[in-house]
RNA sequence: GGGGUCGUAGCUCAGUUUGGUUAGAGCGCCAGUCUGUCACACUGGAGGCCGCGAGUUCGAGCCUCGUCGGCCCCGCCA
């Protein structure tokens, strides 16, 4: 089929172009056919343009026209001239193409859905025909943002002299932190790649080769259960330095930043970012990741309370737990279901319960006042600066859950109250500094790292690592964006004998250790300089910057929360054939 | 691994409370009318394995069990 090549997008015609002959291409979106006028709304990806074919002047053309269906593609030459009736709702409304010839240059079956971009219809349908989801321009605009993103990055870090290296998607599997995709070598048979979680070793050894400022956007797979901004393959902007401490981390990201939301925003943001420890965040606000564009802080009323004869809270306080609180303001008025429902969720996060105090009327109402005396009650209000009509949300657990509980309400309340929705136009950034280097895993019965085992302990916590090993804070920091992690890294340990510690102090044996990772150990014994880096959520990124929650909306061709590719079937089963030749055999589960 | 929720026309949903005649609506689709629409309007029409499989019952869209799938959450995600 020859088609006319047009001369035109769909997007671009305006009043100033009027009288001119042009040619279009693109899709039918819709079509009004009023009898002695019959107006065609061409689309492509730049936008939309009104055809129209006036039945008196050209009948064979409006006769051609009753062919015409829903998203066939066509092309169409014509006049362009002046709407009687403007648009003013489309860039192109001023205009419009009467048209003096067009073809059909393919047909479309009817789409499972309208393409449009209120659409409102079921995930499963829009990813099975994700090609279809994909001409909506709702989520057009999604992609074009990413692709600018990915030229501000290339850009900014060209103009600082990093080098983008290239990692293999093939490489030893490491199973230390998320679960590995396996993929089996058929000319080694019963061996494995896997895929990177994260191409963190390589950077570190082209530091160590001299590369002194690597990035590279890459792809990063992890093996585990799917969430609403989890997807099990994703993109990092992989960054990694030498001869550098945090503070140039810190430099260069919030320059970074600070492009990116210039370029794709045109908004300023100010740096440099807040910083707060792992310790605030977790006692302020009940998260290494808090939103912090508003307050609803959190009050800790251990020692208000330590005395008092309600036996829930003095007995975690004895067993070394905390008791704390959140007040939500105004929220005195929600409802004993409401409190129920809220009690629930603060269970999903690991409460025992949830205890409440309403300022009502002057007075204190809660099922538990009567174990507290004024003195007490006074001094809860004091310090949570309670006012009529306030709901205090209090928790006591031991000390981690009680601030995990709590910072999971805050951003609850925060939700239901419309505090969320009033603030959706901000950005919050700010670093979390300072974590603990390890956490000690309940199943494994072992240390296991907070970040990677590959992170620089703090110098003046090192003669703490075997003694006291959940005291070493680590040379770690996380970037935060409205609530959102979007990146993490840190200082690197460049010393072979401080890895060692630290694989020892994983639990790893010499042996272990070396077999894992014995050219690491290897690499860190030829002159590795001191270095670090961070590795930044792209697709986080994209999200926070079109404001999605939902990380299938930045995914070209992304997968269901059971890991399922609606559109192509991945993952399917394989031939006999091609299992043998892996020499691979499934057992029945 | 666990919890919640949803699955009815091409799409979005109602109907499930209390099992009972021929399963409805809007949008879309098809046919027709219409010269300024842009959510066109109007007239008429077609369209259903009530996700799938068992069970209970005289009778199941509705109740029970299982199963498949979507979404959300906890665990998990160095």
């Amino acid at each position: 089929m020859i088609f006319q090549k047009r001369t035109h997008t769909c997007g671009e015609l305006r009043i100033e172009n009027e009288h001119q002959e042009v040619t279009l291409n693109g899709w039918i979106s819709v079509l009004r056919d009023m009898g002695g006028l019959i107006f065609i709304d061409l689309r492509d990806r730049y936008g939309i343009t009104q055809l129209v074919i006036e039945p008196s002047e050209t009948p064979e053309l409006a006769e051609k026209s009753k062919e015409l269906k829903s998203e066939f593609v066509i092309w169409a030459k014509g006049i362009v001239r002046k709407r009687e009736n403007p648009n003013p709702k489309i860039p192109t409304g001023l205009i419009e193409i009467l048209i003096n010839d067009f073809e059909i240059i393919n047909r479309s079956e009817l789409p499972p859905f309208e393409i449009k971009d209120d659409l409102e219809t079921s995930e499963e349908l829009r990813l099975r025909y994700r090609y279809l989801d994909l001409r909506r321009q709702s989520l057009q605009k999604n992609f074009i943002a990413r692709h600018k993103l990915y030229q501000t990055v290339h850009s900014y870090f060209d103009s600082m002299g990093f080098i983008e290296v290239e990692t293999p998607v093939l490489m030893k599997s490491t199973p230390e932190g998320a679960r590995d995709f396996l993929v089996p070598s058929r000319i080694n048979k019963g061996r494995f790649y896997a895929l990177p979680q994260s191409p963190q070793i390589f950077k570190q050894i082209l530091m160590i080769s001299g590369f002194d400022r690597y990035v590279q956007i890459v792809k990063c797979f992890r093996d585990e259960d799917l969430r609403s901004d989890r997807q099990p393959e994703f993109t990092q902007i992989d960054i990694e330095m030498s001869f550098i401490n945090r503070e140039d981390i810190f430099q260069l990201i919030e320059g970074l930043f600070q492009k990116i939301w210039k370029d794709i925003l045109n908004l300023e943001i100010s740096i440099p970012f807040p910083r707060l420890s792992y310790y605030e965040a977790m006692t302020r606000f009940g998260s290494d990741k808090p939103d912090t564009r508003f307050q609803m802080e959190i009050v800790t009323i251990t020692d208000i309370v330590k005395n008092c004869q309600f036996k829930v809270f003095t007995d975690t306080i004895n067993s070394g737990g905390e008791v704390a609180l959140i007040n939500a303001k105004g929220c005195a008025g929600f409802s004993r279901k409401k409190l129920d429902e809220l009690t629930e969720f603060a269970k999903k996060y690991g409460a025992m319960g949830l205890a409440w105090m309403k300022l009502q009327n002057g007075e204190i109402n809660s099922p538990i006042s009567k174990f507290f005396n004024t003195n007490e009650l006074d001094s809860i209000i004091a310090a949570s600066n309670t006012e009529e009509g306030d709901l205090l949300l209090i928790i006591s657990s031991n000390k981690l859950r009680c601030y995990t509980v709590l910072g999971a309400l805050r951003n609850e309340i925060a939700k239901q109250t419309g505090i969320i929705q009033n603030i959706s136009n901000k950005f919050s950034f700010l670093w979390v500094t300072d974590f603990p280097l390890l956490e000690f895993d309940d199943e494994e019965k072992r240390y296991v790292s907070m970040h990677h085992p590959f992170t620089s302990p703090m110098d003046e916590d090192l003669a703490l690592l075997e003694k006291q090993p959940e005291r070493v804070r680590a040379k770690a920091y996380d970037i935060v964006v409205n609530g959102a992690e979007i990146g993490g890294g840190s200082i690197r340990i460049h010393d072979g004998s401080v890895q060692s510690r630290i694989f020892s102090l994983l639990g790893m044996s010499q042996s272990e250790a070396e077999a894992k990772f014995g050219f690491l150990l290897d690499a860190l014994k030829f002159g590795a300089p001191p270095h670090g880096g961070i590795a930044l959520g792209l697709d986080r990124i994209v999200m926070t910057l079109c404001g999605t929650e939902n990380i299938r909306d930045v995914i070209a061709f992304p997968k269901t929360t059971s890991g399922l590719s609606l559109m192509d079937g991945a993952p399917t089963f394989v031939d006999e054939k091609q299992l043998t030749e892996l020499g691979i055999k499934l057992i029945n589960s």
